[in-house]
DNA sequence: CCGGATGTTCACCT
DNA sequence: GAGGTGAACATCCG
């Protein structure tokens, strides 16, 4: 699967990290100010956090819609009762009034099933929030944590991103992904972040220098920043040489392919030291 | 047919 | 305690 590098403004992608879920939240806006006429939980393997059925049901029923927001990848809806937390995991995919929240003209022929929706809520002045999602790796939460979350990275600052990494044995990836410490950088914003960087996945956190850690913030933002631009996390430079056999775009050496942080990882042996 | 895929949590090692 | 690995989830795709 490749996908073209520029000039979309719209996010495409229906597999979400940060900048995706920030398109579902942006989407779900729609639904701020209704009220909730139904709850659908039937599916409790995508009840997380202890919360039940019946909780969801009693808690949101009559609710009004007050805001949506986000952490990291954790969609939050806010009403005049509970916090509704969505996670999306990699195949979740949130609809509003019927169409796909983001992608809907790219995947307009894409396969759907019925069966896929693990959660719904519908509303009195109508329309509908649901989450479909193939493979249930996403989940519903009332009330989440979200103090379990580090902050944001789309807004962490430089000497927060330093505190947060420093000291760590673990490799600099891992320690990206981990979203009690950073919120929000999935396998792709990573990759695509380091190679920018110039930082190779498996060096221990603990080991980079000042410098290396100014850098990393700022291509944290930069990448960030630029993918949302170009319409979302599959749109890296990294993106379409993520293929084994490859070469490096900056300088053309054999990209080397592993597992770092248990994810799938890209990266230059040249220019990522 | 097989293996891997933008995620999270947990059990089980070291 | 920390860090690494693999399983589970269930479908798509090369």
């Amino acid at each position: 699967m490749s996908w073209p590098t520029c000039c979309s403004h719209s996010i495409r992608s229906d597999m979400p990290e940060l900048l995706e879920v920030e398109a579902y939240a942006g989407a779900a806006l729609a639904v701020v100010g209704r009220t909730v006429s139904a709850v659908d939980a039937g599916d409790t393997w995508y009840l997380k956090g202890g919360t039940t059925r019946a909780e969801l049901e009693v808690e949101l029923d009559g609710a009004v819609i007050t805001g949506v927001r986000r952490i990291g990848k954790l969609m939050l809806v806010d009403t005049d009762g509970p916090i509704l937390g969505l996670r999306f995991g990699m195949t979740g995919r949130l609809m509003i009034d019927g169409s796909v929240a983001i992608g809907r003209l790219e995947y307009s022929s894409r396969r759907r099933d019925p069966a896929w929706t693990r959660f719904a809520l519908d509303f009195d002045e109508g329309g509908r929030l649901s989450i479909d999602d193939p493979r249930r790796l996403g989940g519903v939460e009332l009330d989440p944590d979200e103090s379990r979350l580090g902050p944001d990275a789309a807004s962490i600052d430089r000497d927060e991103l330093a505190s947060r990494i420093s000291g760590r044995a673990a490799t600099v990836k891992a320690v990206l992904l981990d979203q009690h410490r950073i919120a929000g950088l999935g396998n792709l914003l990573v990759d695509e972040t380091l190679w920018r960087a110039g930082i190779a996945p498996g060096r221990r956190a603990r080991d980079l220098t000042r410098a290396e850690l100014s850098i990393l913030h700022e291509k944290i933002v930069e990448t960030i920043a630029v993918l949302r631009a170009r319409g979302g996390s599959h749109t890296g430079d990294l993106q379409e040489f993520r293929v084994v056999g490859a070469s490096c775009p900056r300088d053309g050496a054999d990209l080397s392919h592993d597992s770092t942080g248990g994810r799938s990882t890209y990266w230059c042996p040249v220019h990522q030291v």
